[in-house]
DNA sequence: GGAATAGTGTCTCTGAGACATTATCTG
DNA sequence: CAGATAATGTCTCAGAGACACTATTCC
């Protein structure tokens, strides 16, 4: 490694943001419009700058709070990947490390700080889109991991609030993977994976039908057996 | 997103490598001896600046050939993540992408253009260096993901040359877990997995005992149901 | 023939998938 | 009591893990 000179240009870089819940039961992502040049108009993942003294996280848990009003506590971020290609952004050289941003019945949300409009979009519509930059990509990419985490981890977790039902989980996996899977099955499944969910011993009444059960996170972060995708 | 302003100055970008290989049967990486300052004489990664109008990826497959000698098509290589804690280069702010490599039989290596010497490290022992930056960090991540990447890619098979044989492809799942392994259940393993290696019909002969068929690779990327670590 | 290395079969157990009925609540 | 929703058990099949011997070569 040499020295730093002008051989070794700056780049510019960012945070954007994949940011997936799920909404009245469907999985969602989080758009923004844009308001200026480039791509005026066209639809893109919520992202910014980062600041010269600002780890790359805190700019991603920094633009997450921008963008939804929601705390980083709430909401479980990840790495997920960085761009780089010359080009991929018109102006000038810019990198941008994505990141997965996952919570729980997130906000609704109008308009932002720099953009015209901001809106959750069903995961599909939102991939047949032609977002802003290398975009589609990204997203892609995210959905993709956030699909085969729910398989390894308890990212499914991150989707339901502390206290849900065991057909709220499964609700989850079928959202997100676009599936349909069988209750009994399922729920086995779930009871068997060693520090997965527990009871409460609570239940949720009101409803119509027989009252759910109120289960809670059991603590373990990664699932042996995993879940199987079908 | 707004525009490019001195509110959103520029960072340098630099790539660093995890190179993984298999030497004489042992799990080993490429570090390099840190010839100028900071961390004189300090192991590291190799790595680099990411030029103006480069790609990532570009970068690091330059990185890869400059350190080895190697070129892209014999080596794997895949993104890691992305290091950018405000701090971890004293120097400046850089935000660096980590890049892993895979590849059969890497040659011996020798000094470099800017490093004071390279060599061959087996993984436990590098993983126990005091290294410089946070390359410990991005090295247990990269030897991580390695080690993940057997059970469930055809990842094994960058280890070894186009063809090879059973108990060489086992001594590879066994070098980079560091476990030992039951033939019989490997080979059984290896063979029902749907798209994974195929006999040649060739035998590799000369060698003291019985000689081993040599096989070559089926074209599947993913391996269904997986390997198991244990 | 001895040393070295490659190659293989069986049994048991666990977990996945297919599948329909009963239980408990609200209105 | 009707409608809605939650909860659950059994059978079959596939794959993992444990385990020891035979086959083929070189010297």
């Amino acid at each position: 490694m040499v020295a730093y000179t002008s051989e070794h240009p700056p780049i510019f870089v960012t945070v954007d943001l994949v940011i997936l819940t799920l909404r009245e039961g469907m999985f969602a992502v989080l758009l923004v419009e844009r308001g200026g040049e480039p791509f005026r108009g066209r639809w893109a993942l919520p992202g910014g700058f980062v600041h010269v003294d600002e780890d790359l996280v805190d700019a991603a848990y920094r633009e997450l709070e921008e963008e939804t009003g929601v705390g980083g506590d709430a909401v479980h971020l990840e790495q997920l990947a960085t761009y780089g290609a010359p080009g991929r952004d018109p102006r000038s050289r810019v990198v941008s490390t994505a990141y997965l941003a996952v919570g729980a019945d997130l906000p609704e949300v109008r308009g932002g700080s720099d953009a015209a409009d901001a809106r959750w979009w069903p995961v599909e519509e939102a991939l047949g889109l032609d977002l802003a930059f290398d975009h589609r990509t990204i997203l892609g990419d995210g959905v993709e991991r956030a699909r085969s985490k729910l398989e390894y981890t308890d990212l499914a977790l991150r989707f339901v609030p502390a206290r849900f039902t065991m057909p709220e989980l499964q609700g989850v996996y079928e959202a997100v993977w676009g599936t349909a899977l069988d209750p009994r099955n399922f729920a086995r499944k779930v009871t068997r994976t060693e520090g997965f969910v527990r009871e409460t011993g609570e239940e949720r009444r009101g409803a119509r039908g027989r009252p759910a059960r109120l289960l809670e996170a059991a603590g373990a972060r990664t699932l042996m057996p995993p879940m199987m995708r079908e």
